[in-house]
DNA sequence: TTGACGCATCGAACTTCGTCGATGTGAGGA
DNA sequence: TCCTCACATCGACGAAGTTCGATGCGTCAA
């Protein structure tokens, strides 16, 4: 799924003009379509489960982390924990790559700061 | 419900000595309680809808507006409207002040940036 | 007092989400 | 080749969320 994100696209192009005053989100009324986009990513980071897996993977030794490592902090069965994770690259917060039997998820750099400044109006 | 939220309370006393690395979230793994409570928050913009509410009523005239003005431009009923700003109010985003018949709902000032500021890792 | 108005609450229908066990897939070792 | 391991997907279930019409509760004007 996936898409063009808003972490990536929404931010202004001319922070010193626009982003001056306040939040995108504040400034004007975000039109249905950013709506949608933003609440997406939003969702993703609106259950404890996913939250603990974004931190957990975060502070992991290297910042990133298999679903093994990841299990037992969360108290879950590997099929859910999966899941969540499938969640969070979807909305383009974390990362997932393949080596050999192992699976390892990242934060993706600068995710967490557009999501941020999207609220706070800051210049990325 | 609206209990001590971490808007106000997780971030950290010094900026310049914790807060400079990175994000909370991202320093050292979030433990479950504090995972419940942002989770709160974020799923209360885990919605298109209030989303736009937010949006809405920040954008307009004043800061404030009351349900009668968010019915139309979300396009849905008014007891529906009604709850989603509940949500809000009880995730600490927005604030209602009942003036006569009308009830303002309007952004609560820092709510914001404080929970950007818990992303970027940015000091208030 | 009565009525109109703005909004919250209630109860019900429907959808989405979170979770699990079972199973499929693909990589690596014996 | 066969087995094991790490992980993803599937199917199912209960819980939670979204939405509506109906109704209740204050406030204000007549």
């Amino acid at each position: 799924m996936a898409t063009t994100l808003p972490l990536t696209d929404v931010s202004p192009a001319r922070p010193d003009e626009a982003g001056a005053c306040c939040s995108p989100l504040v400034r004007e009324a975000a039109d249905p379509e950013t709506a949608v986009e933003l609440a997406r990513v939003f969702k993703a980071l609106g259950d404890p489960t996913r939250v603990r897996l974004l931190s957990v993977i975060a502070a992991h030794e290297g910042g990133e982390a298999c679903v093994c490592d990841l299990t037992e902090p969360v108290g879950l069965s590997q099929p859910t924990v999966s899941h969540h994770l499938r969640l969070l690259v979807d909305a383009g917060l974390l990362a997932r790559e393949q080596r050999g039997k192992w699976a390892y998820y990242s934060v993706v750099p600068g995710a967490l700061d557009r999501l941020g400044a999207l609220l706070t109006g800051a210049a990325g």
